[in-house]
DNA sequence: CCATTTTGGTTGAGAGTTCAACTGATAGTT
DNA sequence: AACTATCAGTTGAACTCTCAACCAAAATGG
């Protein structure tokens, strides 16, 4: 489990607190721009995947397994997007224990004015400073990075 | 500002799921780490900030900027460090207005320690799936992507 | 100087997140 | 069938973060 406790040397330093700003500021812009349509990063997401549902409907363990997600999380998510009309709850057909999270009509309206500013500000800040190049090596190595600590994860690569 | 709304091709939207992904899964796991210190990140970073200082003391102010942080959280988690007996603040001689905060000796030990496993962490999760040259472009690219969005801030690249 | 603006920092309310405890339904076992 | 274990999801309390409003000390400037 643990390495012996060495310190990064000061290229990885550098690199390290690069990424450490990168993140945060990034994510800083994408949520100013979900709040001007009332979502917040979560909340964007689970829309995302509903909508990518052929029914526009998924089960809340499958939402909770897409994404990195507590369950209880995404209950209280998801209480939020029922509660503003953008989803709603169905008893799941199959499973008395299951629960099916469904998108709204509205859900979608609010979710495309939502994914215009949200692809904008990924494009903006993320993919224009980098070539295209760069930013799939990017993508490349965090896929590495993402599978070594959760090798079940459905990643894509 | 906006450019054309054109969404992501394939690649690159495999490319930015698995920036989220990683991202998030890397968080989840440092925020672990700490926890068994009894510190959250925002914590931790301002205790590594004031020990790198040759006094261990540092201003409110120069805390906030060294850190993509605001200016209310800085004063609520600084809070926190006080209680915690890490920290203590201390009336600035120059400036009436000012706050310094110090590092305590408690605060230190914890560091030290919490910082070990920090390491580590990071080392286990983000170092080690990659080759040197792979997280070193990793940080370039993410430096390139923290100056577009935020040219003033002390980047180090 | 006195009035205004700006800067440094705090406060409190509201919203979001986490954890642990809980309810109900299904699966497995004998 | 009855008993237990596990799974799906919810709840509530404690804590963190954000925002806007606020206070006090400096700088500005007529």
């Amino acid at each position: 489990m643990a390495n012996t406790p060495k310190w990064l040397d000061a290229d990885e330093q550098r690199a390290w607190r690069n990424y450490l700003r990168a993140v945060r500021l990034l994510d800083e812009q994408l949520r100013r721009g979900l709040e001007q349509h009332d979502l917040s990063h979560p909340e964007y997401e689970i829309l995302v995947r509903l909508s990518e549902s052929p029914s526009r409907a998924l089960r809340m363990s499958e939402l909770a397994d897409g994404i990195v997600n507590s369950r209880s999380r995404l209950t209280h998510t998801v209480s939020r997007l029922e509660r503003a009309g953008w989803a709603r709850r169905q008893p799941c057909p199959n499973d008395g224990r299951g629960v099916m999270c469904v998108l709204t009509d509205e859900g979608y309206v609010v979710l495309e004015a939502a994914a215009k500013t949200h692809v904008n500000g990924v494009r903006e800040h993320l993919l224009d400073p980098l070539t295209r190049e760069e930013f799939l090596a990017l993508g490349a190595q965090l896929a590495k990075v993402a599978n070594a600590i959760d090798p079940a994860g459905h990643s894509a690569f």
